[in-house]
DNA sequence: GAAACATTGTTATAATTATAACAATGTACA
DNA sequence: TGTACATTGTTATAATTATAACAATGTTTC
């Protein structure tokens, strides 16, 4: 089964809004009811949904614990995924308090730095290690996906050895680009490229023109 | 002239590119060598560049500070624009403290938040103020976009507020979905979702199937 | 200076993604 | 019960984005 990566962007935001749903006590949706939640059409829903392989005999909407069980079953892993953050500066940080205790399968398992008066300590509730031992805990703590928040002159030579320690994903925070194996997946989250893309279309918007 | 938005993303990133190549004082660069730094294709680039209606008479590769200079014709306003920061938790600080002094043509003019203990204080370099005055600060102080990072439970309340008070774009750090005019840009950045896209992949790629 | 080459600019094609159209079918209600 | 209606599932079309093909032209080399 092949999904389209703009539809798995979407699967995750489904789920988060039903999990509302289940919360306070709805056991049904439509699809347009969904759609307007994400402000997205129905039939855009109504595809992700077909997309995903799953289906509803009914016409009163769509069983939300159902849903989410098939989105847990396209996106999750049944032990759930390991995560270390690389980097602990205030960006990483704020991401691994944030994450904490939010995703059940994503856990942040460790933290990575170079800086001495950080290492061998708890971060916001999680161990730092010194960068020289990510080898070692990759394997020994089984992690798969990094988080990638160091300075931008160490951006590359970071992600080069987490690629040789064996990651296998990477969400990229930093504003470099990174040229790293094909079968390492790449995710840029690059936030001076959205801001300035917000500002070109502020300007766009409100220019006689 | 109207510009695709992938090739608006990608104009911030051959600038930032080119900026670090004119510092170690190269002054023109193919467009396979620009392609490669991006890892994209050189044919990318020359189409992006004819987009944006520049070319070179030259063999020699493109004129680096030309380039900067058309980019910036197209994402910058002569007086470069203001940012608000709403809601200053750990995201908020983090985020303020990169951008202060990095793009000199958008600037960090104001925080707002809700917790006493930060309202008029200098954080990161820029003043805290309460959220009540940002109908009057986003007037006075001609702030036109706005980050977003406050809790999910008050982000749909607040960004209906930015909406009303003015602000023209708005990059939303939270993961909640906003419902807003049409007129003014909306651009999720929507951390949740990237890194259960990479979690995604990773099982795909490595999943035997 | 001429031939080979490299590079650019642009049009044409393919791939991805979103939207529209509509048949099928369960539900509500007279 | 049957008719109108609402909702789903799916195919068809459109829009966006990326890639390929290739002509034009300046550069290098002999």
């Amino acid at each position: 089964m092949r999904l389209p990566g703009k539809t798995i962007e979407r699967l995750s935001q489904y789920r988060r809004i039903l999990l509302n749903c289940l919360n306070i006590g709805k056991t049904h949706i439509y699809s347009h009811e969904l759609a307007n939640m994400l402000n997205l059409t129905a039939v855009q829903v109504r595809r992700d949904i077909m997309l995903m392989g799953y289906s509803t005999s009914q016409k009163k909407g769509y069983d939300i614990n159902e849903l989410v069980n098939v989105i847990g079953s396209i996106l999750d892993t049944r032990k759930g995924q390991n995560v270390a953050v690389i980097g602990i500066g205030n960006f990483g940080r704020a991401i691994t308090g944030y994450f904490m205790g939010k995703r059940s399968k994503l856990n942040i398992v460790a933290t990575f730095d170079t800086d001495l008066s950080k290492i061998n300590r708890v971060i916001s509730g999680v161990n730092c290690y010194p960068i020289q031992q990510l080898p070692e805990l990759v394997k020994s703590l089984n992690i798969t996906i990094a988080i990638l928040t160091v300075p931008p002159d160490h951006a590359s030579r970071v992600a080069e050895a987490l690629v040789i320690a064996g990651i296998k994903g990477i969400l990229n925070f930093t504003s470099v680009p990174l040229n790293i194996a094909s079968n390492v997946h790449l995710e840029d989250y690059d936030m001076i490229t959205s801001i300035e893309k917000v500002a070109y279309f502020v300007k766009k918007n409100n220019s006689v023109s």
